[in-house]
DNA sequence: CGTGCGGATTTGTGATCACGCTTCGGACAT
DNA sequence: ATGTCCGAAGCGTGATCACAAATCCGCACG
């Protein structure tokens, strides 16, 4: 109906199918969709007020991403993660993301660090409201605003496809426990950012990448 | 018209999209494809005897895993790489591929190494041979036998949209040079298996896959 | 009250068509 | 001989339709 997914900065929402992959790509990474939601052509073709065409290629490129799980029969549904699959991907990311933060480190100017620090206090803001959706989103943009900086075009996707995997999964796994403290271990980045700690901010992201998602898991 | 891309162990040939899409990709991994080539969704579909839906579908869903590229208006081809996009992806191979190879040690009997020094020795045949598609081939299934033993599906997926990025590319390049030395490293791979040595096999799968791309830059 | 079972509905798949845009080739003028 | 322009051909996009398979719901049977 609404969300307008980010018509944003790139002026290019000529094709349809590309504007329902955009908002659909945007609502399963932030989490807007639980695990193992059914998703129907005609159902998403009404929704956008497109035909099944459109509809199907935004699925079908959303499948090829991992964000969405094809049965043999052609069902789509948001992807239902075993702990095997989820400290899996866990892994990745830890492999992945300190290398990012480290790339963007010398780049890392004030500007920036205050950037990061605005959407941490809105992260925080969201933990106290038990605002999961918002929680997922700001905890993503607090760590994609950092890995802009490292100009490593390739490498940020390989860990966008990551959070879009992870997607409905973190809010799930967020939303059952109702935490109250904020993300642990975003101040340790500032701080390493700030004092140009790069040992520092790698082990800093990798925690905060693995322990908030491996105390989920048991 | 031929390669019968791997209709292999999985009997699920069911769509004929499917179909497409696994041929075009094994195509585009083993670099049977030039960087820059076009591709067109009339030609594809005459090519495999469907109209233009089924071929539409397997092409977004290449595109979307970066095997393709999509310029501003719809026009597809294979991805031409600059340096700096090149030496990336060897970065993300460079951490990934090694924590395969690492999982894989302890689940690495003596039939497997016997398979792998026979796909080996088949890559040396095609060096000499100078073919720069079998070589292609067989390097990557060197390794993909390897990691296949990690059971980590979601690292080695992430692996093969890797390689199937770098396919035309590690083609055209593997063509430039005739090289007629053989994979330096995959002796050392070999090596390390058989005796165990965990840091040995991540050094040498690293600098297996670095040192194979980077000398080719410059 | 639980358990199969059968028909109606809904779903994905693939073919075909119309539309608008891009691209390429040749003719013309310079 | 070179550059420009215009037309035709080819392209991707999206809508619509027919078909087969899967799913769902209610009814009958145990």
């Amino acid at each position: 109906m609404e969300v307008p997914a980010r018509p944003g900065p790139d002026a290019s929402s000529l094709s349809a199918h590309d504007r329902v992959y955009r908002t659909l790509r945007t609502r399963v990474m932030h989490g807007e969709l639980l695990p193992g939601q059914p998703l129907t052509l005609r159902g998403i073709g009404r929704e956008f007020g497109v035909s099944m065409t459109p509809a199907r290629e935004a699925i079908q490129r959303l499948v090829a991403e991992g964000a969405l799980t094809m049965s043999g029969s052609g069902r789509v549904q948001t992807p239902e993660l075993g702990n095997e699959r989820i400290e899996e991907l866990a892994t990745i990311r830890a492999l992945l993301e300190p290398e990012l933060g480290s790339r963007a480190l010398p780049r890392a100017h004030s500007a920036l660090i205050d950037r990061m620090e605005a959407i941490n206090s809105a992260n925080t803001d969201a933990v106290l409201r038990s605002d999961a959706v918002t929680y997922v989103r700001t905890n993503l943009e607090f760590h994609r605003t950092l890995y802009l900086r490292a100009q490593s075009p390739a490498m940020l996707a390989m860990v966008e496809t990551l959070w879009l995997q992870l997607g409905p999964t973190m809010r799930a796994l967020y939303g059952r426990l109702r935490r109250n403290t904020p993300p642990p271990h975003h101040r340790m980045i500032l701080a390493a950012l700030k004092a140009g700690d790069e040992p520092g901010l790698r082990l800093a992201i990798r925690t905060d990448v693995t322990q908030g998602l491996r105390h989920l898991t048991q």
